[in-house]
DNA sequence: CGTCATTTTGAGGTATTTCAACGAAGGTGG
DNA sequence: CCACCTTCGTTGAAATACCTCAAAATGACG
């Protein structure tokens, strides 16, 4: 993929942005892209832009922590390897999310890109150096893992339904609030392997497909290709959804 | 009960800890235990003490943002409500541990004492403030709600296993990593109920019993008062947490 | 158009849930 | 001091839903 002047054109962003929601209330809609051009700046003066193949890994967990990373675009997944060989995907991260926030000098999960992506690597040192002397800054990423860790517990409360019909609803609702950023197609984009699904769902892949089957056969999901879904019956999808 | 003089002097503590893991790699042993003694008198300096009785409601889940917590004795757990009145316990809170940090105006979790607590409230202003004015404190706690997000990991890691005995082998395993810092009696304190474990654990009432008795049963683990646990077996211990 | 990987479908096994009832513990009032 | 009541925990049996194993079907890619 030889890069052209053109396609560094299309690159609009100047730099890494993060996405999360402040803690105390903000006006409505409270845009949800956290970072000043200024912050944005400096941000981007230590970090170092760089493209991933789909299924590329940026880290592997129990490696010693080396960068400290923002996604820029495309989806990637962070899991942990179980003694069995199985894995748990702990989280997929979407523009805007920030990993590779490590304990005691080494990485927790392994990061592996879904799509193409890229991504901000910033040397930890410069990193937690910049944040130290700017509070406004490290307060924006303060924000941002409180709001990971909200995610961390919709998906324990995912994980401990019963139901597998019911636990892929609660994803394509969370990936469908994404969305919402983006262009309003009413399509819910599925970057993910159905493994990957199954993985982030504690379920078969076998369990996952029927689940699919299910929502389709019920008239509330339909799916096409594979990576996309729609929601038909909006009641019905709701209903399940919260009925846990 | 009336506060003697007796009492006060007890309080050996001066003002509020927070417990985490640092990013970076620590000399060996690395205290847990994070703030300075200049961190914890500004700290203390916002803080008001309170106590409260077992079973008391902190604040609940959707009600406005108006203290933020720092544990100082006690248990407390953490929780959400839903819709069908079932309750999902996201996390049991253990002194050091820092909660109340809402998203958008409004508390996530509802927190209640599962024991006898002391904790300190701190306003949400003034600490916000103080954050923006103390870098290093404020990386105190971003250190603290990155480990918060990593122990929702890992009880997304216990909700995916399929064996009770072996939740609750997990659980018991967390538990027991907290105890350490106090006297090693070889006992692993339950101060929650049996409903509360079910909640944590995703499991019915009766399931948790069970998984009780077959630990008790293979002799594994011995139980005594339902409030505390000692392993027999650790070998067969470690098998279960790790087999999965 | 063939090959490999991913996904779907089928059938039986297993673990937990649910429903129901019993037993234990703690607190209250007579 | 004891009876009563309420909460909590234990035990039993049937039903449900997912997992595993196996094989076919679909789809992606060179």
């Amino acid at each position: 993929m030889a890069r052209t002047a053109g396609a560094e054109q299309i690159q609009i962003e100047s730099g890494p942005l993060i996405r999360a929601i402040q803690f105390e209330h903000n006006a409505h809609g409270s845009s949800q892209w956290l970072l000043n051009d200024s912050q944005r700046t400096k941000l981007a003066q230590l970090a170092t832009r760089v493209t991933f193949p789909a299924r590329s890994i940026a880290y592997r967990e129990d490696t010693p922590l080396e960068w400290i990373f923002i996604l820029g675009e495309g989806v990637v997944k962070a899991f942990r390897e179980l003694p069995s060989g199985k894995r748990r995907v702990t989280a997929f991260l979407f523009p805007g999310d920030v990993f590779g926030l490590a304990e005691n000098g080494r990485y927790v999960n392994t990061v592996q890109t879904v799509t193409n992506a890229t991504l901000y690597k910033i040397a930890t040192e410069p990193l937690t150096e910049l944040l130290r002397h700017d509070p406004d800054l490290q307060f924006q990423f303060l924000c941002k893992v409180t709001h990971a860790l909200r995610q961390g517990q919709r998906h324990a409360i995912v994980l401990a339904r019963r139901d597998a019909a019911g636990r892929l609803a609660m994803l394509l609702s969370m990936l469908e609030e994404n969305e919402v950023a983006g262009s309003r197609t009413g399509w819910i984009q599925l970057p993910m392997s159905r493994t990957d699904l199954a993985e982030y769902l504690g379920l078969s892949l076998e369990s996952v497909s029927r689940a699919t089957n299910a929502l389709t056969r019920r008239g509330i999901v339909t799916f096409h290709g594979g990576h996309a879904a729609r929601v038909i019956d909006r009641a019905a999808f709701d209903k399940l959804v919260t009925a846990l």
